[in-house]
RNA sequence: GGCCCCGUAGCUCAGCUGGAUAGAGCACUCGCCUUCUAAGCGAGCGGUCGCAGGUUCGAAUCCUGCCGGGGUCGCCA
C-alpha cells in the first residue's frame, strides 16, 4: 500500500477528531488536501497542506489549524516529530522503524509491488502505432509504439482494464495507390521486364517483394484481367502482406495488440452512416463553404460547398469536412465512427497515441468524440514529437529498401530492443528526442539504459555471492522478509533508499493518472543512482558493504534491501518492456 | 496568418497537475580502485525558469499579450 495514502488516512482521521472536539467546523471539504513527500528531504518525510487548504473554510489562520493538527499527529506512534513550517505546512518525521517495517511490503509482493487498485477496473482503450499498411514501420513509429505499450502496461499496473488496439487504415485513396504500385511490381515479377514506377505511386523497393510473393501465389493469373479485378486483389494482398511485416516488427519489440480494427470493415458495416446519422439528428451537420485558411494565397483557394461537422461548437477552430466530392466519407468521418465504436464496445476512456504530424487533428477529434458520445467518452491524445536519429552526431542514412525513410527494423538491428524501448521513454512524449546510436550503446553512466541495468546487475551479483557463501539461507523476497532483522538497516543512506523504494506505488498512480510513462524511466534512474551511491559507501568503508563476513544479522538485513532494489527495478523495467539483466557483459 | 507543442544552469533534460532555498546528468575543478563489477561514487562551480502583465496567502507550473524554435493548416490518411 502507498505509504502516503496511509498517512493521508491518519491525517484525515485527526481532522475529523478535531471537528468532533469542536476545534474545527464539521463537513470540511478535503478535496484539495495533499499528502506528499516534501521537496526538500530536510523538511521531513511527509508533508501536508491541510492547514492552508482549510484556512478559508474554517475561518482561522493556517497556523492555528496547523497547531490543532500537529497536536493530534504527535500522538501517533510512528510520528517522531510534527512541525509547522513556512506558510502553514505540517511536516511529519516518521520513525525509521516505520520505513524499515514497510520494506517487507516490497519483499513479499515481489515484482507485483506497486500494483494499485486506483483504476478500479475501469476499461481503457489505448490505440497506438496504427501505421498505414502501405510500407514497413518507420523509425518514427517506434516512439509511438513504445509510449503506447508502456502506457498500457502502466495503466494495467494501476488497476485499469486495458485494451491495446491498432487501427488499420486500409480504406481510401492510399491503398488504391498501393494496389496499383503492387500491380506494376507483380507484372515485373511475372514478365521479368523492369517496371517504370510513375510519380504518384509508391517507388519503395519493398513492393518488389510483395509483387514476387503475389506472383508466386497466383502466377500470371492477373495479367490479362481488367483493373476492376486485379486492383482489389493486389490491394488486399499488399495490405495483408505488409501488415504481416508490421506485426513481425512489433513482435520483435515485444509489442502485441489485443484488437486490430479494419477501417474498410468498419465502413462496410455501416458504422459510419450510423455514427454520422446521430450527429445529423443533433443538427451538427450542414452544407457550407469554408473560409480560406489565413495566410493562404487566394489563387490556391476556390470556395466550394462541403458537408461539414460543427466542430466549432465543441472547441475546434473551424468546422470540418465529412464528405469528399465523390460522395464518399473523409478519413475524419470514418474516424468519428471508429471512436464511437470503441466507446460502444465498452471502453469509455480512450487514449490515442499519435505522431507529431497529427497535432493539427487533435482538436477536431476531441470535439467529435464529445459530440458523438454525448459527453460520455473521454479522449486523451498523446502526441509523440519527432525523433532525430543520429549516429555519432551524423544523421542516420535512410533505408535502402524503403528508399525515403529509416525503418524501425534498421534501428532495432542497430541498437537492440531494450535500448529502443528504454531511450524512447527518457523524454516526455511532447518533447523532441535525439536518438544517437553511438550514445545509447555506450557503456557508461551517461547512458541511462546502461546505468539502470548496471544497478540491477550489481544487485543480482551480490545475491549470487550470498547464495554461494550461504547455501542454507532463504534469499527469496518472503524469505528475507521473515528471516532478516530490518532494524539493522540503520544508516541514513539505507533509510533514504527504503523511502525511495516505498514511493514506487505513489509514482505509478501519479504517472498513470497523468498518462506519462516516462516518469517510470526517471524514477528508475533515481533508484539506480541511490543504489550506486550505497554501493560505493562500501568502497570507502568495508563495514558498509552488503556482505559482512561473520555478521549474519546485518548481512541478511542488507540483502533484504538489495533484493528489494532489484525487485523494484525489475518491476519498473517490466512496465517499460525492458528485460532486466543478471550481469553486464 | 490560424491552431498545436516547446523555451528551466554553457549543453541535454526533470520538476510529483499551485507550495518551502528550482533539481539531475554532461562539460569544467578537486578527491576516491590490495575490497561484493571504479562500466562506479563523492565534493565544488554554474539559473532574472524566453519577456511583460494578471489571478493567488504562494506561480517554472494557471490566464492574457508579445518574442524565439518546431509541427500542422479545405475532398492525404
Amino acid at each position: 500500500m502507498n505509504v502516503f495514502k496511509d498517512f493521508e488516512a491518519k491525517i484525515k482521521a485527526a481532522l475529523e477528531a478535531a471537528s468532533a472536539a469542536g476545534e474545527l467546523p464539521s463537513d470540511l471539504d478535503l478535496s484539495r488536501l495533499t499528502v506528499e513527500p516534501p521537496r526538500d528531504a530536510s523538511h521531513g518525510d511527509v508533508s501536508t497542506n491541510a492547514a492552508m487548504v482549510l484556512a478559508k473554510q474554517a475561518g482561522k489562520p493556517p497556523r492555528a489549524i496547523a497547531e490543532t493538527l500537529v497536536a493530534r499527529l504527535r500522538a501517533l506512534p510512528e510520528v517522531t516529530a510534527a512541525e509547522i513550517a513556512g506558510p502553514g505546512f505540517v511536516n511529519l518525521r516518521v520513525a525509521a522503524g516505520y520505513w524499515r517495517r514497510r520494506l517487507t511490503d516490497v519483499l513479499v509482493a515481489g515484482t507485483t509491488y506497486g500494483a494499485s487498485t486506483m483504476g478500479n477496473g475501469v476499461a481503457v482503450n489505448v490505440e497506438y502505432v496504427s501505421a498505414n499498411p502501405t510500407g514497413p514501420l518507420h523509425a518514427a513509429h517506434a516512439r509511438g509504439a513504445v509510449v503506447g505499450d508502456a502506457l498500457a502496461a502502466l495503466l494495467e499496473k494501476a488497476g485499469y482494464a486495458v485494451t491495446r488496439e491498432y487501427y488499420i487504415n486500409d480504406a481510401g485513396a492510399q491503398v488504391e495507390v498501393l494496389g496499383r504500385s503492387t500491380y506494376l511490381r507483380y507484372r515485373e515479377a511475372v514478365t521479368g521486364e523492369a517496371a517504370d514506377i510513375p510519380t504518384g505511386l509508391y517507388p519503395g523497393e519493398y513492393l518488389r517483394d510483395v509483387g514476387q510473393l503475389l506472383a508466386a501465389r497466383d502466377g500470371a493469373k492477373w495479367l490479362d484481367k481488367d483493373e476492376a479485378e486485379w486492383l482489389p486483389a493486389c490491394r488486399d494482398f499488399a495490405v495483408e502482406t505488409i501488415l504481416g511485416w508490421i506485426k513481425d516488427d512489433l513482435a520483435s519489440m515485444n509489442i502485441r495488440h489485443d484488437v486490430f480494427t479494419s477501417e474498410r470493415a468498419l465502413v462496410a458495416s455501416g458504422a459510419v452512416d450510423s455514427a454520422l446519422k446521430s450527429l445529423e439528428d443533433q443538427g451538427l451537420i450542414y452544407v457550407g463553404v469554408l473560409e480560406p485558411p489565413k495566410g493562404k494565397k487566394p489563387e490556391d483557394w476556390e470556395p466550394r460547398p462541403q458537408t461539414l461537422f460543427k466542430a466549432t461548437e465543441f472547441g475546434d477552430d473551424v468546422d470540418r469536412p465529412l464528405k469528399k466530392s465523390d460522395g464518399s466519407w473523409t478519413y475524419f468521418a470514418n474516424d468519428i465512427a471508429y471512436h464511437l465504436d470503441k466507446v460502444r464496445r465498452g471502453t469509455p476512456v480512450l487514449i490515442d497515441v499519435w505522431g507529431a504530424d497529427h497535432g493539427g487533428y487533435v482538436k477536431r477529434m476531441e470535439a467529435a468524440v464529445k459530440a458523438v458520445t454525448g459527453g460520455q467518452g473521454a479522449l486523451d491524445v498523446k502526441i509523440c514529437q519527432l525523433v532525430h536519429l543520429m549516429d555519432n552526431g551524423q544523421p542516420v542514412k535512410m533505408s535502402k529498401r524503403a528508399g525515403t525513410f529509416v525503418t524501425l527494423r534498421d534501428v532495432l538491428d542497430a541498437v537492440g530492443r531494450d535500448v529502443v524501448r528504454f531511450i524512447m521513454l527518457t523524454r516526455r512524449n511532447d518533447q523532441t528526442l535525439e536518438f544517437d546510436y553511438a550514445k545509447v550503446r555506450e557503456q557508461s553512466k551517461d547512458n541511462p539504459v546502461f546505468y539502470v541495468q548496471y544497478a540491477h546487475a550489481r544487485c543480482r551479483s551480490v545475491l549470487r555471492h550470498a547464495a554461494e557463501a550461504h547455501a542454507d539461507w532463504d534469499l527469496t523476497g518472503p524469505g528475507l522478509a521473515s528471516g532478516a532483522d530490518l532494524d539493522r538497516l540503520d544508516s541514513p543512506e539505507e533509510v533514504d533508499l527504503i523511502r525511495l523504494l516505498l514511493s514506487w506505488p505513489r509514482l505509478i498512480e501519479a504517472a498513470a493518472e497523468a498518462h506519462e510513462p516516462h516518469r517510470v524511466a526517471f524514477y528508475l534512474h533515481d533508484v539506480a543512482s541511490a543504489f550506486h551511491g550505497l554501493w560505493n559507501k562500501g568502497k570507502d568503508d568495508a563495514t558498509l558493504r552488503f556482505l559482512i563476513e561473520g555478521d549474519e544479522g546485518v548481512t541478511k538485513a542488507r540483502l533484504a534491501l538489495v533484493k528489494a532494489v532489484s525487485l523494484v527495478i525489475a518491476s519498473g523495467l517490466a512496465i517499460m518492456g525492458v528485460e532486466p539483466v543478471e550481469e553486464m557483459r
